[in-house]
DNA sequence: ACGAATGTTAGGCATATACCTAAGTAACTC
DNA sequence: GAGTTACTTAGGTATATGCCTAACATTCGT
């Protein structure tokens, strides 16, 4: 029996990995404000800046932020367009027309039971 | 310095950890049209069971589904309202009215180099 | 050119994740 | 009550993740 996985599971993939952990999802709300450098972005959280740094990468990986080096700073922006695309997976099956219509289903049940 | 991290961080983690896969994806996809066994969840992957339950797992403590166990049989539904909770979280930073205010500087900047 | 600022690379450690097989347990089915 | 179904538990492996320190590279200010 074949695999269901499609083969842009990876940027799904990343991009909800990516928001799957407090120092990023931080950085992606410092981001929403304007772009940052690295320094920035890390001085609100505890941790060596290489481990910071770390998740800069994923968050550029997952294409969730773009980064550009300008002399020593490297400056980074919210790609908000992927964070959109993130939000449309999740969009088609939040509605959850066919969830309520099994709870419907159910309600009616019950009424039937005591009725 | 004090850590940013917030005390119901861990509620986002796993749910963005949960769906940072295609298989549990794929769970969800399937949960959105109606509530399913374990097996029949299981029947599309390559999997051995054990490990397609840990799947679930993660899944169910991450809030997205919820199980019940009726004889032999676990059931599984979605919880489209957590799912809708982690929509939610993008959406404040999706919006990116910084963002486009920024790109919307630079498109003006540039028009100002070329007229 | 010298020192400070801003990353970056290298290497290491502890825990978590994703998978597996083998061996249960509980509940229908006959 | 014996077998089959539908999980479940236990235990193991390989890779990934999240953190660290130490040392290097580059650029900026004076």
């Amino acid at each position: 029996m074949p695999n269901i996985r499609s083969p842009d599971s990876t940027a799904l993939d990343r991009g909800f990995h990516a928001l799957a952990d407090a120092t990023r999802r931080g950085v992606i709300a410092r981001l929403a404000q304007g772009e940052a450098s690295v320094a920035d972005l890390a001085a609100p959280y505890d941790m060596a800046l290489p481990s910071f740094l770390q998740h800069v990468r994923v968050l550029e990986e997952a294409g969730l932020i773009s980064t550009v080096k300008t002399g020593r700073v490297r400056t980074c922006r919210l790609e908000a367009e992927r964070l959109a695309a993130l939000n449309r997976w999740i969009a088609e099956y939040e509605a959850g027309w066919a969830a309520r219509l099994d709870r419907l289903g159910d309600i009616l049940d019950r009424k039937g039971d005591t009725q």
